[in-house]
DNA sequence: CCGCCGAGCTTTTTT
DNA sequence: AGCTCGGCGG
């Protein structure tokens, strides 16, 4: 039996699903349908072409996009899509690697590294080469290599252009070696060590060439040089590739992703068809409206005539509140009174903020108003201690070579191998020349070393754990190896040694029985499988759609996804567009974009939030509104709006807004307050702000002091203006003269 | 070898 | 404000 799989698609969305054989690139606007588009082709290659599932191979953002996608697939043809590939360049590249292990200088059992994991090796990298950690932290360093890996330069090619880098071609080599001894591999390296194996070794390349007749890349726009490469290695020699993205949605370029590879890819595939989605079905007119008044002010850009059917929709709401908490408070009161009177279900709203730190406020109101909450990314389940030691524990069992879990581990519960032991440990396995695992192995059977007596006795003790555990793993089942390991090493003794409050402990032993839960559920797995799986989440592919509650999220969390009502709070000047790319035309744009993919999030409601004063480093910062929020046209949006149609209307903000390279106001002193002010100018004894003294103030007219207040760095005062009543305004900013 | 305390730093965003 | 790291004393 077969289904009409254009059947319910729009002329464009029919033309990219039916496409024949060779390049397509699809440009699809937000909500333009391109999952569907992605699923469809898939099941239109299987049943119309005849294609087998295990000869195409499908790309996507995240593991929860990959799960989604297959099943929708699935569903389409009405059966399972056996060897279909289907996940992020990430996991498709870490099973090829694995199964091709003997074409690469790493073994099967492979650990898989993450940002923590990384910097502990170039600590001690950095250690060795006697570089001072103070002035070339290692997070640095080992961003300029992860930058050199995305575009594919290995150690020995890459090229200093100044001292620092001068420092990064030192460490890469070494830092990259001691990869290779430990059997780890980074983040970086799952996409690179495969173009390179693809491309040093003829036969395995033929032979995914062969068996992938068809490639698709969802969120082409996010891709780097390395998985761009990729992509052209998997598909050649018959170019059956087919993307989707969409310019205007790229924010991963402090990853390495160029949506220029967009351009690219045209220019790489002259031949390619092009298919434009431009029917959105997402938003209402409105907030599409709003969208583009934003997106429209960068450069170099296509322009999309994004359409709706849903004309009209509700305001998009401004709203200014006095500090971070009293801003979560409004979001969580807009939030209830929704529920109330719209409809609405908690899994309807979603809150978004540029930077994770933003969240903590978020979180406490919704706890004191009891408003059921899923908060996206932060400080997430896999990097709690008691998680990652556990995790250690396997992965040390997995691959004996893996000393950052060695160490990590060897001493925790402290077990009287400290630090000068591990050092000494260390320099004695590489004099023997062999990895931490064989050295353990002759401290076990009694190899004379340079360790103290109760060193030895304690290593040899691990040692025999070790094997214990290696025993257990043999049978299969993680559950009963997890157990042991929980149980041997007296890890929960140990948790409440080290908590210092009753609940801390409670909750690291739920966070254990959690874990366990976890591996209970993915048993049948192998241990190696499951340590792939786990590296290889990321904080939204734990999101329970299931689940009634509201969502907490980052900007670049919520991509990809949509909700009924957006909330997008923190709209200031060095939050969004974020302090870090104020100076800088790429990085602007891209903030730019980051605004765009927040409302673009949004079916129905859009409510913009920022603050007057807020917590920053510990220090109450006055704000400024987000320039972007001034390219939104008044006749969307309704509530306080003062501020911001007044910076809609000042010339010297359009010249904030239109940030061209020629121009330079953020390094020519004009830039906007959002430096604190010395704190001795407001502190001064002479403050001329009195209750009762009138003010003249440039928007509200005049009006009487009724209050003032001293906060850190400034004066506030609260004003009775004549026209427009009572405001709280910071004397730093409001430019008052003093009247008689 | 371990625990305590002060200094200093933090906030981009993620696979 | 909250966390991590390093130095010092037991």
């Amino acid at each position: 039996m077969t289904v009409d799989l254009l059947e319910g698609l729009n002329p464009q969305q029919r033309a990219a699903v039916s496409a024949g054989d060779g390049p397509v690139l699809v440009l699809a606007g937000p909500g333009s349908g391109k999952t569907r588009v992605l699923t469809h082709r898939i099941a239109y290659l299987c049943q119309e072409q005849r294609i087998y599932p295990d000869q195409i191979v499908a790309v996507t953002f995240t593991n929860k996009a990959a799960g989604e996608m297959r099943e929708r697939s699935e569903r389409l043809l009405g059966g399972k899509l056996d060897g279909l590939q289907i996940g992020t360049f990430h996991a498709i590249c870490a099973r090829i690697l694995r199964r091709e292990a003997d074409h690469t200088p790493y073994g099967r059992e492979y650990a898989i590294y993450d940002t923590d994991d990384q910097i502990s090796v170039m600590k001690q990298v950095l250690a060795e080469l006697n570089v001072d950690v103070k002035k070339f932290s290692p997070g640095r360093v080992l961003n300029a290599i992860s930058g050199a890996k995305n575009e594919l330069i290995a150690p020995e090619y890459y090229a200093p252009v100044d001292y620092f880098g001068e420092i990064v071609h030192r460490a890469y080599p070494l830092y990259q070696s001691t990869l290779v001894n430990n059997n780890a591999m980074d983040f970086d390296d799952l996409l690179m060590q495969t173009v390179v194996l693809l491309r040093e070794n003829d036969e395995v390349c033929a032979k995914y060439q062969r068996r992938f007749q068809h490639v698709l890349v969802d969120e082409f726009q996010d891709t780097n040089q390395a998985q761009y490469q990729l992509v052209r290695l998997f598909s050649a020699p018959q170019e059956n590739v087919f993307v989707v993205g969409d310019e205007d949605q790229g924010i991963y370029a402090f990853r390495g992703a160029d949506y220029r590879n967009v351009m690219q890819f045209r220019h790489d595939y002259p031949q390619a068809q092009v298919i434009l989605l431009e029917q959105n079905y997402r938003s209402t007119q409105i907030v599409l409206d709003a969208a583009r008044a934003v997106i429209d002010k960068n450069q170099h850009r296509t322009p999309k005539a994004l359409f709706t059917d849903r004309q009209g929709g509700a305001q998009i709401s401004l709203y200014e509140a006095y500090n971070e908490g009293e801003e979560a408070t409004y979001v969580a009161e807009k939030i209830r009174e929704l529920l109330r009177r719209e409809g609405y279900a908690w899994k309807d709203f979603a809150v978004m903020y540029r930077t994770n730190a933003q969240s903590r406020a978020l979180e406490d109101a919704m706890v004191a108003t009891h408003i059921p909450y899923r908060l996206v990314g932060g400080v997430g389940f896999y990097k709690r201690q008691e998680i990652r030691d556990l995790l250690a524990y396997l992965r040390l069992i997995h691959n004996p070579n893996d000393t950052v879990s060695f160490r990590r581990i060897v001493n925790v519960p402290g077990r009287g191998i400290g630090k000068k032991s591990i050092e000494t440990f260390h320099a004695w396995a590489g004099q023997l020349g062999e990895g931490y695992g064989v050295a353990l192995g002759q401290i076990m059977q009694g190899i004379a070393s340079p360790l103290t007596g109760r060193a030895v006795h304690s290593l040899v003790d691990f040692g025999h754990m070790l094997s214990d555990w290696r025993e257990i793993a043999t049978q299969g089942d993680l559950v009963p190896l997890f157990d042991a390991i929980v149980n041997n090493t007296g890890y929960i003794a140990y948790l409440s040694e080290i908590s210092d409050r009753d609940e801390q402990v409670t909750e690291r032993i739920e966070n254990i029985q959690e874990l366990r839960n976890i591996i209970s559920e993915k048993k049948d797995l192998a241990l190696g499988d499951f340590l792939e799986e786990v590296s290889l989440v990321a904080e939204v592919d734990t999101l329970a759609d299931e689940q009634d509650s509201v969502t907490l999220l980052t900007l670049h969390s919520a991509k990809g996804l949509e909700y009924p009502v957006v909330f997008m709070t923190g709209l200031e000047d060095g939050l969004l567009p974020h302090s870090r790319s104020l100076n800088e035309a790429d990085a602007m744009a891209e903030e730019r974009r980051l605004m765009y993919v927040g409302l673009t999030r949004a079916k129905d409601r859009i409510y913009l939030t920022y603050v007057f004063r807020r917590m920053m480093y510990g220090e109450s910062i006055p704000s400024v509104p987000s320039r972007f929020l001034g390219d939104i046209p008044a006749d969307l949006t309704e509530g306080v709006s003062v501020k911001i149609s007044d910076m809609r209307d000042r010339s010297a903000y359009q010249r904030m807004t239109t940030w061209d390279s020629a121009s330079s106001w953020s390094t020519s002193g004009s830039s906007p307050k959002i430096i604190p002010f010395p704190g001795s100018q407001a502190q001064s004894p002479t403050s001329p702000y009195r209750v009762g003294q009138r003010v003249q103030h440039a928007t509200f007219g005049e009006g009487v002091i009724q209050h003032v207040e001293r906060v850190a760095g400034d004066i506030e005062v609260v004003v009775s203006f004549t026209k427009v009543g009572v405001k709280r305004l910071s004397t730093a900013f409001a430019n008052l003269k003093l009247l008689d």
